[in-house]
Formats: C-alpha cells, sequence, structure tokens
DNA sequence: CACAAATGGTTGCGCGCGCAACTGAATGGG
DNA sequence: CCCATTCAGTTGCGCGCGCAACCATTTGTG
C-alpha cells in the first residue's frame, strides 16, 4: 500500500497533440484567409473550389469533393454560390447526363491568375519561420502521419 | 514576345500545406473521436471542457475559453450541457460574484479518470507511425509554427 | 428488355456556431 | 459618492454544415 493509491493521471490539453494540430490548422486558416476572404470576398469552400477547378480544365463535382475532402453538399452550394458570382459555369457533360462539367469563366480564370500567387506567397512566407531542417522534418512527419490516416490522395 | 505569354501559376490543393493541415487536423480528431465520443457520448467541446477542468481543481469559463482558445459562447454551452449531465457543478465565488468556479463531480471525475488514460493512449498509438527523429522534428516545427503565428499560451 | 440497384447532384431540415446585444457585478475617475 | 466603463457570462438570431431523402440518369442482372 503506497503513499498515492490512485495517482491521478492528467492531460494537458495544450500538450496534447490532437488539440494542438487542430489549433495551428486553425491558426494557419487565420493566417491565410486574408487572401481570399477579404481582398476576393470567397469562404473556404469556395476557394477550395475555384483551387481544385482552376488546376484542371474542367472536372465535376465529384471530382472536387474528392480531392478537397469536402461533403457533397457543401461542394454543391459553393459550386453554386460561385456560378451565380459568374467566376465558374457548367455544362453538360455529353457522355453521362447526371454529371456537370465545372470550368472556370473567363473572370474566374482573372480571379485565379490573381489569388493564386498570394496564397503561394502566403504559404512561403508561413514556412520562412522554419528553418530548412525544421522544415524537411515536419513536412516528412506530415507525410508519414497523413499516410498513417490515409489522407493521400 | 514568347511563345507562352502568360503562363499561368498552378496550385495543387493537395501540396499546399494550409490545406493538408486542416485536413491532417480533421483526420486526427476523427481519429480520436471514437474515445471521447462514441464511448462517452462528449462532443469536442465538452470534451476540452472536460480535460481543462479536470486538469485544475477548480477554475473559470474565462479560463477555458483561453486555454481551449475556444469562443466564450462555446464554452458557455458546453459547460450547461455538462452541468445538465451533473459531470461538473458550478459555485459562486465568494471573491467577484461574476464569475462562476466550475470543478468536477464525483461522476465527473470517475468519467475524466477513465476518460484521460484512453485519449492518452490514443495519442500515443497515432504518434507511434512516427520513427523517434520523425516524431522530434514534427514537434519541433509545430512549436516554430506554433510561436510564428502566436498560438502558445 | 425490364426492373432493381447504384451514382451524380440538389434540397429540406435540425443543429451548433459566432456575432451582437444583453444582464448583473466590479472598478475607476472626477 | 456617483456614473461611465469594463468585465464574466448568457441568450436571441442568422448562417453554414451534414444527414437523409430525393430526382434524374445510368448500370447491372436475370
Amino acid at each position: 500500500m503506497t503513499v498515492h493509491p490512485t495517482p491521478e493521471r492528467l492531460l494537458e490539453l495544450t500538450a496534447f497533440v490532437p488539440f494542438r494540430l487542430n489549433r495551428l490548422a486553425t491558426g494557419v486558416s487565420e493566417y491565410l484567409a486574408a487572401v481570399y476572404e477579404t481582398r476576393f470576398g470567397l469562404d473556404i469552400p469556395q476557394w477550395r473550389v475555384m483551387a481544385t477547378v482552376g488546376s484542371q480544365h474542367e472536372c465535376t463535382a465529384q471530382y472536387i469533393a474528392a480531392s478537397t475532402r469536402m461533403h457533397k453538399t457543401r461542394v454543391s452550394r459553393a459550386v453554386a454560390q460561385l456560378e451565380a458570382r459568374q467566376l465558374i459555369e457548367r455544362g453538360s457533360s455529353t457522355a453521362d447526363r447526371r454529371e456537370r462539367q465545372v470550368r472556370l469563366t473567363k473572370s474566374g480564370r482573372r480571379l485565379y491568375s490573381e489569388l493564386v500567387p498570394l496564397a503561394l506567397e502566403r504559404e512561403a512566407s508561413l514556412l520562412a519561420c522554419l528553418s530548412s531542417e525544421q522544415l524537411t522534418g515536419f513536412l516528412t512527419g506530415m507525410e508519414t502521419l497523413e499516410r498513417f490516416l490515409q489522407l493521400e490522395d
């Protein structure tokens, strides 16, 4: 019989990796939001759709949902909003009339080509706080975790 | 005049660190959710409140909001729900009658002491996919980013 | 060929969130 | 000492999300 019969195990939330990861992801999102939100009036789902469609010639909502890992209803609504702003347009794909091919309009492409360099620059200025060894180490860890959780594409 | 007058810059979302970080944080949350959600019927805000209150003798909603970085209304509602389940209780603090001291009840403490080891174990089993050098590198990078974004406590 | 099952995408609904406004209590300056 | 300001915490409200149900089309199977 010891002096401490039930030494209570503690959990310090601020040292708990899942919590810290959430907090970091939120912080990074906010750090980035200035670019697409205040400057171009896009929210996160819209920004992700723009980024996905812009890197393709055209694609389906399905594809967007899969590669952004957003729920298909969230994609559907973001696409509708972007279409209303005339940043993207949809054509019936001749092959399968259930799906609709999404592509950027002229002004969508203009916005995209303005936005992307700013976003990449912002990412770079964030990662610039890491030394090159730190960056490598961090990215390597991320990749392993992604593989473990099967988050890769 | 070149052949490619405006070589469009592309952004591959799946290689974009802010996006990957969000995806990873979500994945880790889901990986962890099994512990507190399906087993103890807590959602994320409730779990964070339990973890925070449990690591203190007693504390205010204010303190919970600051250390979990949750909005005070989110804290307020989580606290109300946990009080309804009799997992925590609130006493008027004698000093300042605006604030109320929150602490775990007997059954709250029981749940806490069951939950915490499981959560820590789950964190460990996640991080076990990293080699010790990978883990060090990953955590070092996280710390630097946290400091850069002023997310530390 | 017909009908059941699956698939792409949209929509009604309930819920949780953050914002802004509020209540009640403490504080500070004239 | 009073009144304006600040602060802890709660609540009404609008909005965006995911779930489930749905529509239209395609595919698979007997």
